[in-house]
DNA sequence: CAATTGACTTGAT
DNA sequence: TATCAAGCCAATT
């Protein structure tokens, strides 16, 4: 059997965040039993090909930075277009282009977590 | 198997 | 608010 990687457990998680909400990556890494995965999140989102990011893709813009920050680096035309994404999601951003993560931060309840991260693990083959 | 590479985070300055 | 240095991680080379 082959346990389905960190990568999948990512876009699997990032799926279930709700619109005009977001998650920051060490949020992520986090509820992933992985407390200090944030650079590994990042970098599973930097790795999405444009086919897995349409309607029925993963929704990555919904992932910033701890700050509240749009962070993407080297492509101006994404970071751009996450913003864009978010604030047609009604999310508003400060003239330091920083979102209020108290107002916008998806808190999910622990058992609502549990339960997602049982079916990700369970579509891969359980044992 | 070791080195490299970032869409990270935190604490100090 | 802006910079820097360290620590941390999975996927790639």
């Amino acid at each position: 059997m082959s346990e389905i990687s960190f990568n999948q457990l990512v876009y699997g998680l990032v799926r279930n965040i709700p619109s005009g909400k977001v998650l920051s990556y060490g949020r992520v890494a986090y509820l992933l039993d992985v407390p200090n995965g944030a650079r590994a999140v990042g970098w599973a989102l930097s790795a999405l090909k444009d086919s897995e990011t349409g309607i029925s893709g993963v929704p990555w813009h919904r992932v910033v930075n701890a700050q509240g920050r749009v962070s993407i680096k080297g492509s101006p035309d994404a970071a751009m277009e996450q913003r864009i994404r978010l604030e047609a999601e009604g999310i508003e951003f400060d003239k330091y282009d920083t979102l209020d993560m108290t107002r916008y931060l998806w808190e999910p309840a622990l058992p609502e977590i549990e339960t997602i991260l049982v079916q990700l693990r369970g579509q891969d083959a359980p044992d």
